[in-house]
DNA sequence: CAGATTAGATTACAGCTGTAATCCTTATGA
DNA sequence: TCATAAGGATTACAGCTGTAATCTAATCTG
């Protein structure tokens, strides 16, 4: 899978929230969030298209990007990677780091335990 | 928090495994793992002294090596880290996108619930 | 039409990373 | 004792990353 560096994936997140897009728009949305020149995100967006990870029609004088990568697949292929590099793969030790960091709220315990409801049904359902 | 590279993570690995280790003895636990020459390790040591992720006892001629960061502090700091990156700092997405990948066993399903019952406990108790 | 602006392409440059090789000093074996 | 091996320190070097500036061609503006 493509690798996407830090300052690349603010990019990356602008587009898989709302694409097609010019780059000016793609500027003026990360300079509410960052204090990059414009500069600084075309070069970006370069690298991006040359890795692979945007695509871009031709509009006028100038490009529309759009993601040539999924958010949903890089999540998870970027979740298993971090997962196993640090926590040999089991998700399970994370999910308790986070516990002890104080880091898990009500929510996030519901969200779990629904997830885990919802996977025991599929697994009877097989 | 300090930053460590893949390679250098290998590196810490071996020692949150056991330490103190002279870097003869790191070098040949890497060679098990890894293609790495000794000269590539040593360097990786240096780096982690430099970084302040490892502190060395002098014993005779060589170093004895240890972590000065706990591995848990580390996973701790880099799980959140990670999530907050990818998964705007919520945990149960990314064992959701576990689960979608198919790589949530029973095992890791029961480990999930234990945890939850027992923060549910704490909770009680409060 | 000429100058200014704007889009993308190319170039810049330092710091980090992977992957060593070389250097310097000390211990060690012949 | 003398060469050699072995430790750590220093140097190397290309690719990636953060952060832009400069270049070039097109377009807008007066």
């Amino acid at each position: 899978m493509i690798e996407i560096s830090n300052a690349e994936l603010e990019v990356m997140k602008v587009l898989w929230h709302e694409a097609p897009l010019p780059a000016a728009t793609i500027v003026a949305r990360l300079q509410h969030t960052s204090d990059w020149q414009a500069k600084t995100i075309k070069t970006m967006l370069n690298r991006l298209v040359q890795k692979g990870a945007l695509d871009y029609q031709q509009q006028g004088r100038a490009y529309l990007y759009q993601p040539a990568i999924a958010q949903n697949d890089y999540q998870r292929h970027a979740g298993q990677h971090f997962v196993k590099r640090l926590f040999s793969g089991k998700v399970a030790p994370l999910v308790a780091s986070f516990a002890d960091a104080d880091n898990l709220s009500q929510d996030d315990i519901a969200e779990l335990k629904a997830l885990l409801a919802k996977l025991e049904q599929e697994q009877q359902h097989d």
